[in-house]
DNA sequence: ACCGTGATAATCT
DNA sequence: GATTATCACGGTG
């Protein structure tokens, strides 16, 4: 089938549908048309030996989802003033890109999803490469790296022509698919038990 | 297991 | 404005 772009509706849907739905999909990142927004390893620059291309390609394989305003692990968690912070782009319209730069030296690309107003995003935990990546993408950060995705990327439409998903038909099969709880987040109490990261078992580019 | 790293946000003046 | 605590990670041992 010809690969279809996942339009604006899909990520308003229920977020651990969404989180679940993302799996076996394309992320897409162009370098056409991002003026003032390529980011420095982007054009015309080497990772290690391999030249890298223009648009690259990689097959998540790897989920969380962050829902509402009660989620203590959520960036938009109650008592946090999250609607004048970073996360406030989580309380928008869903298909926006929340990229958020943690530790100083990392970057992690989530999607906001569900309705205007009610904070929830999925975060990309882990992509199998595809086309035009050279650096490991078995990590939120690591993939954010490998794209050369940053801050600057952050409130960007998932739904134009910078970055995008595509489903190509591919379809991870359902007994692979699991759920378990969510990584890195011991602090966020009962919440941190709740099995809202989902991966494809026994793909070898999941990050745990 | 330990810790680098600096952006955020919370908590002070 | 200044100070402090925290961190949806990753690299190293």
């Amino acid at each position: 089938m010809a690969p279809r772009k996942l339009p604006r509706d899909f990520y308003a849907q229920d977020t651990l549908e969404v989180a679940r739905a993302l799996l076996g999909k394309l992320l897409v990142l162009r370098s056409a048309g991002l003026a003032g927004r390529t980011p420095p390893a982007m054009d015309g620059v080497t990772h290690g030996t391999t030249m890298v291309e223009g648009r690259r390609i990689g097959r998540v394989v790897e989920t969380e989802a962050y829902v509402g305003p009660e989620d203590l692990a959520s960036h938009a968690a109650r008592g946090r003033r999250p609607q004048s912070g970073r996360a406030a782009i989580m309380f928008g319209a869903p298909g926006h890109a929340y990229v958020y730069s943690i530790y100083g030296l990392h970057h992690c690309l989530n999607v906001v999803t569900e309705r205007e107003g009610y904070p929830a995003a999925v975060l990309i935990r882990a992509v199998e490469p595809m086309e035009g990546l050279s650096l490991a993408t078995n990590g939120p950060a690591r993939l954010c790296r490998a794209f050369g995705i940053d801050r600057r990327h952050d409130g960007l439409e998932v739904t134009g022509d910078l970055l995008f998903f595509l489903d190509d038909g591919y379809a991870a099969d359902p007994a692979l698919v699991c759920t378990g709880p969510r990584v890195g987040v011991a602090y966020a109490g009962e919440w941190a038990a709740r099995p809202w990261r989902f991966w494809i078992e026994g793909n070898r580019w999941v990050s745990h």
